[in-house]
DNA sequence: AACAAATAGGCCATAAAATGTCCTCTTTGG
DNA sequence: CCAAAGAGGACATTTTATGGCCTATTTGTT
């Protein structure tokens, strides 16, 4: 291997880590070969990992060979913004749903994909929660009509619901033209396997309850929104008041 | 700042990562001085942090300065062993429950979480969901009589229905004496809000229903077990048949 | 238009770190 | 008891990182 540039090292130290990953033991000098270095600066970056927390573990002695602890990498992951918002959704429905074993360890998973977001969006993530209402679970005639999502729109009004953002939809209920509204997005509503948003209509000025698969286009807009208080959208929430 | 040791560089664009991370905007010149470098060398970790992936902004001009792209580092997490674990049993649930919205986005985190096991334990893990059933909602009574779980008991738990490794159970149902078992947790099952899990009672060599809430102590057994059909538990599934 | 405050980055001398070589020591399986 | 593996000390040498001093460019303010 020929130094190319200045991060040699780092990159070596990730190719390290990589070829670990594969699960093997690996032989210092075969790995040293491989990367084109000495037996001993190979030793010397193990030594580094293991001084900067990878738990790098060997054998010494015939059959020996070094490997990364089993349990070491797991849970290493870089979601996307959006996966991260769904997830942080599914996380507070989970929690919603008051199941002691979801308790266990997922409170501190939510706390750590909190703290991965940043500090201007830590508070509006971190009070999620109480924007999402878990309900009974649908009737059957609502099960059925369940329309497949389009899974764009509903990223949209994920993000915006989330990022408190106006968002452009437009609204197809059945036998019904569709209709272009500009909603803010306040609440998600959750009746098992069907999810609704209470939104603010900005056109109407008044509240209304969406079914989201109903949702076929979304388009967001800059602006942010106020939250309203939960009080304005209660009466939707009794009986059928979903907008047709 | 003297030299100190061989991972300070390391460390330092560690430092210069978590000061980003604060989300303001940040001066070359100040945070040189922070770190106790000239503003070249701190100027020439920032190309070398942009070399590898980290997205640094920067503004010329007046009130300009360097900062974080502001999406990125979201969802960076480093789960411990458990926690992923916890993680990868909520995912199973959430695409049991069908709910196109979960469905958006969530299989690829699902996917990624997957991929952060090691390539033993993977194929374990990836083949969870078949191991999860979702049921109807519990009764009132069931309901009333959940009680609170001991932390401990359930991640030993999850931990062995995930590595498939025999456990050593205390059963406390009420008003009877706590019966000891060594189990192998089959399958789990959830009639929300409650948990239960389907094992093979290694002493009675039978198929056994337990309650997750009235494991009140687990001990992890070494040994390993193979999944056994399904067919052999579904009769259990049908009726009350859960162990008192 | 001029100026000041920012980032970007070239060039060079030098101090410091990384590397390779050559060791010795220890552990472990056969 | 030997060979195969990792751990790590010492030292000379190569390579890199650093600081200092530049110039160029962008941008907001006066």
């Amino acid at each position: 291997m020929t130094r190319t540039d200045a991060s040699d090292r780092l990159n070596r130290l990730d190719l390290i880590e990589a070829r670990l990953k594969s699960g093997e033991a690996l032989i210092l000098a075969d790995l040293a070969a491989e990367l084109g270095v000495s037996r001993r600066t190979l030793s010397r970056d193990i030594a580094l990992m293991r001084a900067r927390g990878v738990p790098v573990e060997a054998d010494r002695g015939r059959g020996g060979g070094i490997r990364l602890s089993a349990r070491w990498g797991v849970g290493r992951m870089a979601l996307s913004y959006d996966e991260a918002i769904d997830l942080m959704i599914s996380l507070a429905v989970a929690e919603q749903l008051q199941s002691p074993l979801f308790m266990a360890n997922l409170g501190s998973v939510r706390q750590k994909l909190v703290a991965s977001f940043g500090p201007r969006q830590r508070a509006q993530v971190a009070r999620l929660k109480s924007r999402i209402l878990v309900g009974q679970h649908a009737s059957n005639p609502t099960r059925e009509s369940l329309a497949p999502v389009d899974a764009t729109a509903i990223r949209r009004l994920h993000r915006a619901f989330v990022e408190r953002r106006l968002l452009q939809i437009t609204y197809s209920a059945p036998e019904r033209p569709p209709t272009s509204r500009v909603i803010e997005p306040q609440f998600l509503h959750y009746n098992a396997p069907v999810w609704y948003v209470l939104a603010w209509d900005h056109l109407r000025q008044d509240v209304r309850t969406l079914r989201c698969d109903r949702i076929t286009n979304a388009q967001p807009l800059g602006e942010t929104f106020e939250l309203r208080p939960f009080s304005l959208f209660e009466p939707a929430l009794e009986g059928d008041h979903v907008l047709q």
